[in-house]
Order: structure tokens, then sequence, then C-alpha cells
DNA sequence: AGTCATGTTGACGA
DNA sequence: CTCGTCAACATGAC
């Protein structure tokens, strides 16, 4: 489920109760929900992968982590975590990392970080890029403080579309090619985006899960790239390996 | 049917 | 203190 862009789809299908008190609160979950009972829900926002439940003086964040799930006006059997009912409909979340948030939801968050985000500042990407210039820009990609919302898939997508190989050193990538990449994190991220809406998504990868490189037809490598350890597709024929 | 993964945090030991 | 490794959470696609 969880990229930015699935977020911002969450976000879209919640925005509909902005304004809407919530009646019942239900589910599993460890922290306090019941505050939100008979509360107003003053806004819905994202922040790369979570999603931001916005009330008067505290706001609750939901992460999916790799298997959450929601529904809105739906229910399933297995536990629920937090189900929000609302005058004319509910929110349901199930397996999600539910936290909340105290104060001001802007004390916590760098929306400039956030690729899907209006406020989204690739300049200030690029100066947390160079400060790291000895980290392979497989785990800087995946870094949330710098690219909140990119995740595996988008990783090796933009990886692939720019032809750098994951495990390339961020120093060693020539200055405007890393400036490319950090522009493509975004461009790529509002196509994922479309195409998720579109339940087109899997058929325009070009290199996460294949086996072949879908631009040159070379086998494509899979391995578990960085400290992060996380699988990455790529071509050694079309990727550049920078070290 | 078993394996694996679009993710993150915290514990523990070296 | 930092680093690496592991465990934990837990579903669904293949």
């Amino acid at each position: 489920m969880p990229e930015g862009p699935s977020l911002v789809i969450a976000r879209e299908l919640c925005a509909p109760f902005i304004g809407n008190t919530v009646t019942a609160v239900a589910g599993n979950s460890k922290e306090d929900i019941l505050r939100m009972a008979g509360e107003k829900l003053l806004d819905v926002k994202t922040w790369g992968k979570h999603l931001l439940l916005c009330f008067e003086g505290f706001t609750f964040r939901i992460h999916l982590l790799l298997f959450g799930s929601y529904l809105i006006n739906e229910q399933k059997a297995t536990a629920l975590r937090l189900g929000l009912k609302f005058r004319k409909g509910e929110i349901n979340f199930y397996n999600a990392s539910v936290k909340i948030l105290e104060g001001d939801v802007n004390d916590y968050y760098d929306w400039s970080a956030d690729i899907m985000n209006d406020e989204w500042d690739p300049v200030a990407a690029m100066v947390k890029l160079k400060k790291n210039p000895l980290v392979m820009i497989c785990d800087a990609l995946l870094e949330q403080d710098i690219f909140a919302g990119v995740g595996n898939i988008i990783k090796n997508e933009v990886l692939h579309r720019v032809s750098i190989h994951p495990e390339s050193l961020t120093g060693k990538i020539p200055e405007q090619l890393l400036q490319e990449m950090t522009e493509q994190a975004r461009i790529y991220s509002f196509e994922f985006l479309e195409w998720k809406k579109n339940y087109v998504l899997k058929q325009h990868w070009l290199a996460h899960t294949k086996k072949t490189c879908m631009r040159c037809g070379s086998s494509l490598i899979k391995k578990q790239t960085g400290k992060k350890k996380r699988r990455s597709f790529f071509c050694t024929n079309c990727q550049k390996l920078y070290v």
C-alpha cells in the first residue's frame, strides 16, 4: 500500500469528513483514541507516508507500515486498530501504527521534505544529500528526512530512470545528475499517483520486480543493497556505478 | 503452500 | 555513543 502517492489517495478519500464531528471511536490502539470522540476533524494532511488527522490541539498520526490498510464506509472482519464514525460515514484502519501528536502539527514536520507536498524543496534535498557523500544513493533516496514519501518502488524506478546504479556513492554522482534524480523523485511520484488511481501502476514498472530491463533488454540484477538492505532491481548496462 | 515484501521502531550486544 | 543485527508487527500477492 504505502508510499507517498498512496497516502495522497488516502487523504483524498478522508477529505470529505473534514469539518465533521467524530460521533464514535473504536479500535484496539493503545493510544488514547477516545480523545477524538466528539471532536471536529479540522484537517487531513500527509507527510511522506504519514496520514495526519488534525483536531483542535492534537493530531493523530497513522502509519500503515508494510501491511496496514484502511476502508472508508466499509468494514472487514480483522481486528480494528482505529475506527472513526461520523454522521455521514466512517473511516477504519487495520494493522496501522497510531500515535498522538500533541499541539501544533506544524511543529513536528518539515513540509518541504515531503516529495508530494506543494512546499517540496529540491534545493534543501540537495543540501542534505551533499552532507552525506559516502552514503549509497539507494539508502539516501529512502531517507525520509530527505525524501519523505519515497519507498522502495519509487527508489528503484527513479534510479533506473536516471541511469544511476543503486550502490553509487552520493558524493560521486555528478551534481547535475544528482539534481535530476532529486527532481525525478517528485515527478515520478506524481506519475505513480496517477497510475495508482487508474489501477495501472504495476504495468508501468520498468525495473522494480522485473527480470529484464525494460529499456535495453539485459538481465536485471536483484540484490539487497546499502545499509538498509532493501531489494534493488537494476541494470548494469543502463545504470552507471559512481564510486 | 511457502516465501517474501510498497516499512519502521526498539532492544541488545559488540 | 555508535554500529550492526535481530525481533516484532502482521496481510496478501505470487
